[in-house]
DNA sequence: TCCGGCGGAATTGGATCCATTCAAAAGATA
DNA sequence: TATCTTTTGAATGGATCCAATTCCGCCGGA
C-alpha cells in the first residue's frame, strides 16, 4: 500500500486513518488505543502513529495522558451542546455567505442531497446506499453550502468541529428519530428555499435552527445514553 | 530547565515557546525554521521538535512542505478577510452569551482594561507597560469577553483563530493608526454598555461590528505591506 | 481477612541512527 | 560562455534503541 511514495507526511495518513476509524466506529468510545498495535497494524514504526495520535489530541476526538496512554475521548452532553452552539453560528454564517455567491448548479445539487433524504424517509425498502445514505446525503448538502460560502477559514472551522465527535453516534442519534428526521427535511427544504431566493438573513437563520435543533437532539441522546453505554 | 519533571509533554513545551517566539515577531514572517537548530536550542533531540512543528503547522502558524523544511507562514490578506469574519461572528456569540452572564467582577475588570487603553491612547508618556501595554489590555478585553460567555468550544475556536496570525503584526497594524486607537476604544465603551444593560442583541452587534472593523484596517495594512515586507 | 509496601511487566516518551530526497555547486560539452 | 548533467551536501522523515513512569499482582504484617 503505496510504501513511502504516497508525496509526504506518512503521518497524515495514519493520522486520517485512524480518525476514520473513529468516526465509523470500528473504534468505539472509550477504546484504548495502543501505540505499537496500531503500528503493527499499519505496517509502520510507533513514531509516525505517536505523531498521530498527538494529532488527533489536538483535535480533540482523543485524550492523552502521559504515560498512560490514549483512549477515544468521550464527550459530555454539555460538550455537545456547546460545540453545536458555536456550529450553529459558523453554519448560519456560511448560509448567509452562500446566498449571494451560491451557484445554480450549487443549487441543484442541494436539493439532490435532499431528495435522496426525503426518499430514505419515506420508504426505507428503496434505500439504494444502505444506511450510511442519509449521513451521506446530510453531510453533503452541508459541505455543499460551506463550499458556496468560499470562506477555507469558514469550512476549516467548521470541519474541525465536525471531526471532534465520532460520526456514528451523531448520525445514529439523528436518524432514529421518525420524527426529527422529518423536521431535518423541513430544514433543509426552508434553507434551500431561502438559498434560492438569495435571502442571506432567512439563509443564516434557518441553518442556524436547523443546527441548533440537532444539537438539542444529539445532547438529549447523549444525555440519555451517557449513564448506559460509556463506561458499562 | 525542568529537565524533565514538568508534567507530560515535552512536545506542548517546545511548541508553545516556538509559537511565542513567533508571535513576538522573533522568528519573522517567512522565516525558515531548522529542526535542527531548534533542537540544539532548546537542548533536546529532534523529535519533539518535529511534532511540535507539526502542532504549529496544524494551528496554520507555519508552513511544511515534504522534505524541503518549515517556515513561519506569510497570511495572504484575504486570508486575514476570512479568518476575522469567521472571528466577528464567534466573538459576536461570545458577547450575546456574556450579557447574560457576565459579573460585575468581570465587568469592572473589563472597564478596566478598556481605561487602560484609553491612557495609553492620550499621554503615551504615562504608559507604564511599554508598548505592549495596549495590545495586553486588548487581549485581555476579548479574553473576559470570551470567559464570561462561559463556552470552552467557543473560547478555543477563537483561541485558534488567534493563534494564527503573529501577534506583533496585528498589534502594530492596529495601534499604529491614531484614529482607530480612538475607535477600538469608542466600540469597546459600547460594548460594556451593552453588556451592563444585560442586551445580548446589542452586545453581540457591537462586538461584531468591532471585530469587522479591526479585520479591515488588519486587511488593508496587510495589503499595504504584503509586497514591501515579505520576501524582502 | 484486610491493608500497605514492593517488584516485574508493559507502555509511553525522548534520543540516536540511517535511508530518502531536495537543492545548489561543480564540471563537462556544445 | 551558457546550459545541461552530475555530484555533493544538507536537511527531513522514519525506524530503532533506551530511559522514565505507571499499572498490576504478590507478599508480609496487623
Amino acid at each position: 500500500m503505496t510504501p513511502q511514495t504516497d508525496q509526504g507526511a506518512l503521518v497524515d495518513g495514519i493520522a486520517a486513518r485512524i480518525r476514520s476509524r473513529i468516526m465509523n466506529g470500528e473504534l468505539p468510545i472509550g477504546q484504548p488505543l495502543r501505540q505499537a498495535a496500531l503500528a503493527a497494524e499499519y505496517g509502520v514504526s510507533r513514531t509516525p502513529v505517536r505523531e498521530a495520535l498527538r494529532q488527533l489530541q489536538n483535535g480533540g476526538l482523543i485524550e492523552m495522558q502521559p504515560h498512560r496512554g490514549a483512549v477515544v475521548r468521550v464527550p459530555a452532553p454539555w460538550e455537545v451542546r456547546h460545540a453545536y452552539e458555536v456550529r450553529a453560528e459558523l453554519e448560519g454564517l456560511a448560509a448567509r455567505r452562500a446566498a449571494d455567491r451560491i451557484t445554480e448548479r450549487q443549487l441543484a445539487e442541494l436539493r439532490r442531497h435532499n431528495d435522496v433524504l426525503r426518499a430514505a424517509a419515506e420508504g426505507a425498502a428503496t434505500r439504494t446506499g444502505g444506511p450510511f445514505a442519509t449521513t451521506e446525503a446530510n453531510d453533503c448538502f452541508h459541505t455543499v453550502v460551506c463550499r458556496a460560502a468560499d470562506n477555507p477559514w469558514l469550512s476549516r472551522m467548521i470541519d474541525r468541529i465536525n471531526e471532534s465527535f465520532p460520526r456514528n453516534v451523531s448520525s445514529l442519534a439523528l436518524t432514529d428519530d421518525e420524527r426529527h428526521r422529518q423536521l431535518n427535511i423541513r430544514q433543509h427544504d426552508a434553507i434551500v428555499a431561502a438559498l434560492t431566493d438569495r435571502d442571506g438573513d432567512r439563509a443564516q437563520e434557518a441553518m442556524r435552527e436547523h443546527v441548533v435543533s440537532a444539537g438539542e437532539h444529539l445532547t438529549a441522546w447523549y444525555e440519555r445514553r451517557s449513564q448506559t453505554v460509556f463506561r458499562g
